[in-house]
Order: C-alpha cells, then sequence, then structure tokens
DNA sequence: GCCAACGTTGGC
DNA sequence: GCCAACGTTGGC
C-alpha cells in the first residue's frame, strides 16, 4: 500500500492541534466541500500522514502532524437535526459526505508558518499558495511533506 | 473586521 | 444550462 500526504485546514478556535494531541484521535467531520469530500470517501487511507493546518489565526501555517486510522465512512453529523453540520441531503442510504479518524502523532516546537512556505522554494507548488485555495482538505506531495517535517527537526 | 475569491443555489 | 445572488473561506 502506498502511502499518501495531506494537508488538513482547521481553524483553531474550532478544533486546533492542542484539542487532538488532548483527544489523542477524532474523526474528522463537518467536511461540506464535494471536492474534499472525494478526497475523503475515495483516497485517504489508513496509514497515510496530514499536516495539521491552523487557518485564521496568528500565525497560520502547519502547528504538526497526525496520522489516518480510519478510511473514509460517512459523516454522521450530517444527518443530525441538532448538529450545527446537518444537511438534509444527506441521509445513511445515500450519505453525500465523508470523514475519517485520525490520531494525534506529533506538534512542532514551532509552526511552519505560511510565510516560511511562501518563502521555501521547494514548497510553491503547494496547493495552499495557489490564488484564493479554499480546499480545507488537499494533498501533498511526498517531498512537500519531507521539507515541512525535516525543517522542525 | 474587511473583502476578494470561491462554491452553491435557484430563477429563468 | 446559464448566471446573478448569496454564503463562506481565509489572509490580511
Amino acid at each position: 500500500m502506498i502511502k499518501k500526504y495531506w494537508l488538513f485546514k482547521s481553524e483553531p478556535e474550532a478544533f486546533s492541534i492542542d484539542d487532538l494531541a488532548k483527544k489523542k484521535k477524532t474523526f474528522w467531520d463537518g467536511v461540506r466541500n464535494y471536492q474534499a469530500r472525494n478526497f475523503l470517501r475515495d483516497e485517504i487511507k489508513s496509514g497515510d500522514q496530514v499536516l495539521f493546518y491552523h487557518s485564521n489565526t496568528e500565525p497560520t501555517g502547519v502547528y504538526g502532524i497526525c496520522e489516518v486510522v480510519k478510511d473514509g465512512y460517512p459523516d454522521h453529523t450530517a444527518f443530525d437535526p441538532d448538529s450545527h453540520h446537518f444537511d438534509p441531503k444527506s441521509n445513511p442510504q445515500n450519505p453525500a459526505w465523508f470523514m475519517v479518524d485520525i490520531k494525534f502523532v506529533k506538534k512542532f516546537p514551532k509552526p511552519v508558518t505560511l510565510d516560511e512556505i511562501k518563502s521555501n522554494p521547494k514548497l510553491q507548488n503547494m496547493k495552499l499558495l495557489q490564488r484564493g485555495s479554499r480546499l480545507s482538505i488537499q494533498p501533498v506531495t511526498k517531498e512537500e511533506f519531507n521539507v515541512i517535517v525535516t525543517s522542525r527537526k
């Protein structure tokens, strides 16, 4: 099985790497974008490595690493009318939205900031840097993953 | 808090 | 199936 690499965005006010460090493991719910959904449903597999990115904070950047521990399965928060992730288009017979489970691996002593990524020639092709890129789940290459991780070793 | 860029919705 | 209106994202 070939391991793949991803970047997951989260607003730390909603869910941060510290929350994950505390919980050790979580389901990544609430993704309501079809492109991201397809990744979750079809491509993200147990064992894949994930960069945990904080958006809408100071500074924005990659704060640590986590690992996928469960392949894509239906996002049950879409079925729950009391959840603010509720979506009437989705139902258990024909789920529209998916999620995976991830576990905490490590938090960087200092985040790899967006500025740092922008100024690293090896990271210029990251989707993150593309104009107006809002995708909350995006693939990264093994090389990009390693450049980011080793910059904190 | 602003606002540009983007995805989705819904009228036609 | 077009496209304007709307809501959301996310850097600043």
